[in-house]
RNA sequence: GCGCCCAUAGCUCAGUUGGAUAGAGCGUUGGACUACGAAUCCAAAGGCCGCAAGUUCGAAUCUUGCUGGGCGCGCCA
């Protein structure tokens, strides 16, 4: 079944070309713009069209006039279609189209036949996208800010595969370089330090408390020798208990990466060197009299950046941007032809060079996304916990995980536009609002499931599809459910295109808000399960076509779609004085 | 100084390609459980959509300027 508003976009266009065929439309409105969107009022219709303002415009007539004959020619078409009931014109010259009840059941018949599938698009085409997100440096634990970059990858990945697309998600480990090299030494100085000597951590070094237990966790297990290590040695143990560290916080995140990319492959391959050489050959890189080597401004002025950037340090080293572009061409030659990135909102600075990088590689920049995501202000009641009070604190995810759940952090860090902060309230996410949607939609579900537990229990078929039951689904809150539940695919999409996660999980509370008033606005009318056996049935296959949905929406939240909910949080008393306890420092 | 992002109810935020009387949650006030889950629902109050021009049948949405906040402009990552 077509989607709702292509439903209607056709017939408009039908109804246009037909209108042309018969002189009463310009040949001009063949190509004329339109939009089809959801009225605020339902007296306005299930959808409607703004096509009669610029029709109007081409015939110089009023847009009364012309969403008349625009309301007239959609009749024919829509009566051909079948899915729409009726068409109806509005002031100032909206033309509103109503769904018709074979449109609610072809619409349950496929929720139903498809089942967990539904929602599901080929839009993408099975196109593969590479979605590379989190790559922290392997120099320490993961912190809020991650987390929220990890979730947004993560159900960006899961839009897009449902949307079609073939799917890699991608770690780029910086296992190689400076930062690698001073977490090294910062572990030297700490193993001095156990060893009672004198130490210093490096300015620029790592002063986080996890460096003093990984030296400890070394000193145990080589003793006396782990003096003896080099810097080198050292950076690589530590960089990969760090590493491994990380994998384990995002597994219990509920996050699974495809493919870790480590960055020294790239160097041991020699692709840095032959990307440096490949571009000093074309004119586009030059020696700087340093001993450095600098990409020319050239390369860059047309994505707005007009400096000259450093590839090649005057010590040898090559810089992060060299081994990024050489890293993006890697994965534009496995055969990506979208590469998504998720990177801290700081960064942006440096999209135009990496765009620019891919360019200079002779490849499009337009397979480049881009997903800012804003930093996160941790909260507690309202004040900002202390991210550095000494340096190196802050809120590690684990930390964050373990206070308030997987399934609470995951909606809470994909709930805003990525691109707006995001204040994360430890407290409120404990409590059950609307603040807190993840109780909300898991409620939902469970109590939709206790709807369908309690109809098994007394002997009723489970819900299935039948044609013959949509008429007894009469209510309008019933029909507009239905309505509601055909847009599931829709809002994937939206998703899928803006690249923004937020979306569902508004679609997916208002979906369920709207299930919630219908069953309290009925709970003493009209029941789901009641004496009338047919009646019974209908709801019954109501509920199971939301519960279909609503799993299906978390599922690619990556959110537990529960059958019941036995425990009430936040009741617990020791809560409170442990809350009181924190917030003395 | 140059560039990017943001500004919507007391608070936190939605608002699709420009559409009809700008929405939701929290908070406030007042209501709804002898029945399938009240972790819910209903109602009220609450708005110069930062300010000012412009574009047009129509602007929270597009353009320009301004104000106020965040960030970037390293041989840092």
């Amino acid at each position: 079944m077509k989607a709702p508003r292509q439903i209607v976009e056709e017939i408009v266009r039908k109804a246009v070309a037909r209108g042309i065929e018969r002189g009463a439309f310009p040949a001009a409105a063949a190509t004329v713009g339109f939009g089809v969107d959801l009225p605020k009022k339902a007296e306005h219709g299930d959808l409607a069209t703004n096509a009669a303002f610029p029709l109007a415009k081409l015939l110089g007539q009023n847009p009364m006039e012309a969403a008349e004959k625009l309301r007239a020619l959609a009749l024919d078409e829509a009566g051909m279609d079948g899915h729409i009931e009726s068409v109806t014109v509005a002031r100032p010259g909206f033309v509103n189209f109503v769904f018709s009840e074979q449109f609610r059941s072809d619409g349950l018949r496929e929720i139903f036949a498809r089942g967990s599938g539904f929602g599901r698009t080929d839009e993408g085409r099975g196109a593969r996208a590479n979605v590379e997100f989190v790559s922290a440096n392997p120099t320490g634990p993961l912190h809020v800010g991650h987390g929220r970059g990890a979730v947004v990858g993560d159900v960006v990945a899961s839009v897009l595969s449902a949307c079609g697309y073939t799917v890699s998600r991608e770690y780029y480990v910086n296992d190689q370089g400076a930062q690698i090299r001073n977490l090294g030494a910062s572990l030297k100085e700490r193993i001095k330090e156990a060893a009672g000597e004198p130490f210093e951590i490096p300015a620029d070094g790592y002063h986080g408390e996890y460096v003093r237990e990984l030296a400890a966790e070394l000193v145990a297990q080589k003793g006396g020798a782990a003096g003896a290590m080099a810097v080198e040695e050292l950076s690589g143990w530590g960089s990969a208990r760090l590493l491994e560290a990380i994998g384990r916080d995002l597994e219990s995140f509920g996050i699974k990466f495809d493919v870790w990319f480590r960055e020294s492959e790239l160097h041991s391959r020699g692709a840095i060197k032959v990307l440096v050489e490949g571009l000093k050959s074309r004119g586009l890189a030059f020696d700087d009299p340093t001993g450095a080597v600098m990409l020319g401004a050239e390369a860059g002025r047309e994505f707005g950046d007009d400096k000259d950037r450093v590839l090649v340090k005057s010590n040898g080293d090559a810089t992060y941007f060299a081994s990024d572009v050489a890293y993006h061409e890697d994965k534009l030659k496995r055969g990506f032809s979208r590469l998504i990135n998720v990177w801290g909102a700081d960064h942006h600075g440096y999209i135009p060079r990496v765009r620019a990088g891919i360019k200079t590689t002779g490849r499009d920049p337009a397979v480049l996304d881009v997903i800012l995501v804003q930093m996160v202000n941790v909260l507690r009641h309202g004040k900002p916990v202390a991210m550095s009070k000494r340096s190196g604190s802050f809120v590690t995810l684990r930390e964050v995980l373990s206070e308030v759940g997987r399934d609470a952090a995951r909606v809470v860090f994909c709930m805003r536009r990525p691109d707006a902060q995001l204040d994360f309230d430890l407290e409120i996410v404990k409590r059950r609002t609307l603040d807190n949607p993840v109780f909300y939609m898991q409620y939902g579900h469970a109590r939709i499931c206790s709807i369908l537990r309690k109809a098994a229990a007394m002997g009723l078929t489970p819900p299935a599809y039948d044609s013959g039951l949509v008429p007894k689904l009469a209510l309008p809150e019933e029909r507009e459910i239905i309505k509601r539940l055909m847009f599931y695919p829709e809002a994937l999409l939206l998703c899928a295109r803006t690249l923004e996660p937020h979306h569902l999980v508004f679609y997916i509370n208002e979906t369920i808000g709207e299930f919630h008033g219908y069953y309290t606005k009925y709970k003493n009318t009209a029941r789901v399960i009641s004496e009338d056996t047919q009646l019974t049935a209908a709801r019954l296959m109501l509920c199971g076509a939301v519960r279909t949905v609503l799993a299906n929406a978390m599922g690619v939240l990556g959110v537990e779609a529960p059958e019941r909910m036995d425990s009430m949080p936040g009741d617990d008393a020791g809560e409170e004085a442990r809350d009181e306890a924190k917030e003395e420092d």
